[in-house]
Formats: C-alpha cells, structure tokens, sequence
DNA sequence: CCAAAAGTGTTGGCTGTACACCCATGT
DNA sequence: ACATGGGTGTACAGCCAACACTTTTGG
C-alpha cells in the first residue's frame, strides 16, 4: 500500500459562539485579513492542524478568541465545498458567557460580537451556518440546560428568563417560566440575593450541574 | 500562497443502514478483506474522492451497497481519530425498506444484515457509531415522518407499528398508536386493501410525503 | 409616595395513556 | 367452529398556557 494514491483534503474547523449581552443574542465574528473575501466578515476558523483532534482544534479556537474554557462546546454539522477550494468544513458551535469573554485583539482578523438577526453580509455561505446553529440552540434550550454555559455561576431567574427570551426571540410568561424551571430541579437557591439592584433584591439560583443534561 | 503549506487529511465516509425485516431493527455489515481488522465487521465505507462532495459519496456508497436511492440518508457525526491513522471520519445513516433493497454481490467486502442488539464484534469504534445513529433514529421517529423509508410505498397501520416497536425496542398499544398517527395527518388511506392475508384483509396507507417532515 | 423589578396560584383546555371487546377472513 | 390479526372508544391524569396583583427596595 503506497500513501500517494490516498486522496487527501484540507480540513478546517468553525466555530459558531453565541452569547447574551444586554438582551441580544450575539455571535462571535471576524474580520477577514486575506483573499477571498478580503475585509468580509466571517466565523472564526482555522485548518485541522496534523495531529489535532477535531475537538481539540475548536476548543483552541474557541479559546483564542474568547480566553473562555470549560464552556458548552458540540459539534455541529460538516459542510463540504463551503469554502472556495473543495475543503471540508467541520462547524463546532458554543455558548459562552459574555462577563467572562475577553475578545482576542490582534491587529488583523479582529473578532467582534454582533446581533444576529441583524448580521452583516457574511464570508462564503457563513449565514447557513450561523442559522443552523440559531436553529439548534433553540432546540436545545427546549430540551436540556444549556443556559448554564450562557450565564455567571450565580444568576437571578430574570437573567435567565432573558437569555431565554433573547434566544428564542419571544417573550414569555414570567409565572409560567418560572415554575417550569423549577420544576425541572435543574437549579438550586444558592441562599445569597442580588444587592446590586436598585430595587427589590433578587434571590440567586446556580445550575445544579455545569455540564450538559438533557430532560 | 503555496499548496504545500496547507495540511490535509484523508477524509472517510461511514453509512449506516437501517432496516426492519421480520420485526427486527438491522444494520448492513460488511467484513473486511485488507488489515487493519481483516475479516472484522465494519461499516460499509470509503474515502472521500477528489471532486466529490460528502453527499455525493454517501449516497453513493449507499446505492453500492444496497442498490437503493431517493431513501433518507442524513449526516449523522463527524469522528477523528476513528480509524487508526489520523483520518476524518463523516458519519451518515440511512433508512431502507428491506423489501426494496438488493445487498451487493462481490467476492470480497460481502454486506449482509446483522440484528442491533446482537451485533458481532465490529471494526474500530464502530459499535459506538451505530449506538448514536440508533439514538438519533429513535429520537427522530417521534418528531418525523422519516419511518416512510423503511416501508414499501403502500402499508398497513399494523406494520407501521412493528417498524416503530422494533425500533423503539418496546410494545405499543395498537389503539393509542393509531390515534397519534392518524391524528398527525401524515398518512392518507389508499382504498385498497391488502388481501394476500390469510385472515381479516386490513387497510393500506400510504404518506404523504416521501421526504423528511418534522412535526 | 412613586417607580421598578421580584415574587406568587388558579383555572381550563389539550394531550397522552391505560384499558377490552367485537369483526372479518381462511382453514 | 376456531384461530388469527384488524379494527374501534372512553375516562383519567398530567402538562402547558392564560391571566393580575402584592411586595420590597431606592430615590
């Protein structure tokens, strides 16, 4: 068996990450430093390097542009002749909390968080991938406690009843979301209340569990 | 720019194919002729060719190996590190009607049918593979049409039912299951009824539509 | 005392589940 | 006549959606 006669293809891996600031739904984007689609925005993304795992290369990708580990990372489709060239593009999609991001500042490819649903024009077929991962994230908020990864360790069910409504673009009953959520037994009151407020101090609640569960 | 900078990887496909024949769930198989794992079961697979997109190749290696097309067949995971070099792995399941379904004849590589549940040792991690496209097939029966693969074109309430207890893995109450399917309006009656019974003759069915609906 | 956000229950409709008997056909 | 699978309805429980007022704090 030679090696020569195995095709071969260049890999790259996307990363898709969404967080909630100020009631918006926002997802990472960079500005592109080199042909094609020079100046374009796009995800931030990079080739499969020899040796990397798939989940290797996303979770430094991810960590590159955000400083943020030990978030909720899946992937979440493959994609073939996404690029110019005939690669294959493994899209990863992530949720972080927008408190404890800090943006990568280099000079070239500067990421930048931007509303979606109000994206600007997108490198190659990027705004696919971003709408399938909008399409997932909703699923999954329906069905799993995702949210953890979106907020602080200690948050109030406001905050979270807003990251809910800013993903799922609707409002919702404040009664009716609150006891589904507790019912679920998915949070615990961590007994300290939110003395920021310039009003009626909030109870605080934390996830019982910081990795991904499905109901 | 050069061609030489960029790393690259050999990049698979992995079908697996799910049927029902005589009230069991079954997955194509085929051994291995060559090393690694020679005379292993595996799932049917092959290298992503130059200028081939990933559907292209699952689709194709699907009609290879069963000689059926126009069924569902889906991504399902892409893997690293499956195989034992570094190679990207692309997953996709299909469902196929037992009946429509002609397995390929070669000398080598020979496909046959193995009971999930029961399955021989297989090949690399492929025993994980078939574990999560079973997952996703369960999960996917009850918010979708996609059980319209598994059957010939025209069908009895009563074989729709094995196919989802023989995937379910469960028994099911023929009056509720009616109800819910019917009440889903998926299905419209034929007229005819299917009179090679040797007892009371039942009403056909067919779905609507042949392509994948999510309810 | 006013503004702002936190907190709290009840009702009605719908959906899903449990459950048993009669019917049509072939032998 | 009997064996085999086809076909049908009801009642209860759990879940989700609609809906409005009181409380606590800071200014």
């Amino acid at each position: 068996m030679t090696t020569d006669d195995t095709p071969t293809r260049a890999v790259a891996v996307l990363v898709v990450i969404f967080t909630v600031e100020s009631g918006k739904l926002r997802v990472l984007l960079i500005r592109r430093s080199a042909e094609p689609f020079k100046d374009a925005w796009s995800l931030p993304g990079g080739l499969l390097q020899e040796g990397d795992s798939l989940l290797d290369a996303a979770t430094r990708r991810l960590d590159v542009e955000t400083g943020v580990s030990d978030v909720f990372l899946e992937q979440l489709y493959t994609f073939s002749g996404l690029g110019d060239r005939d690669s294959v593009d493994v899209a990863y999609w992530a949720l972080v909390d927008g408190g404890s991001a800090r943006l990568a500042r280099r000079d070239e490819w500067q990421p930048a968080w931007s509303n979606v649903g109000d994206l600007p024009d997108l490198a190659f077929r990027n705004r696919d991938v971003v709408e399938y991962a909008l399409g997932r994230l909703k699923n999954k908020l329906a069905y799993s406690n995702v949210a953890y990864s979106l907020l602080p360790r200690e948050f109030t069910l406001s905050q979270l009843q807003q990251a809910y409504e800013a993903i799922l673009a609707t409002t919702l009953d404040k009664r009716n979301f609150r006891k589904r959520i507790l019912t679920l037994g998915i949070l615990e009151e961590t007994g300290a209340t939110a003395g920021e407020g310039r009003h009626r101090p909030a109870k605080l609640y934390r996830f019982r569990e910081r990795r991904p569960v499905m109901f």
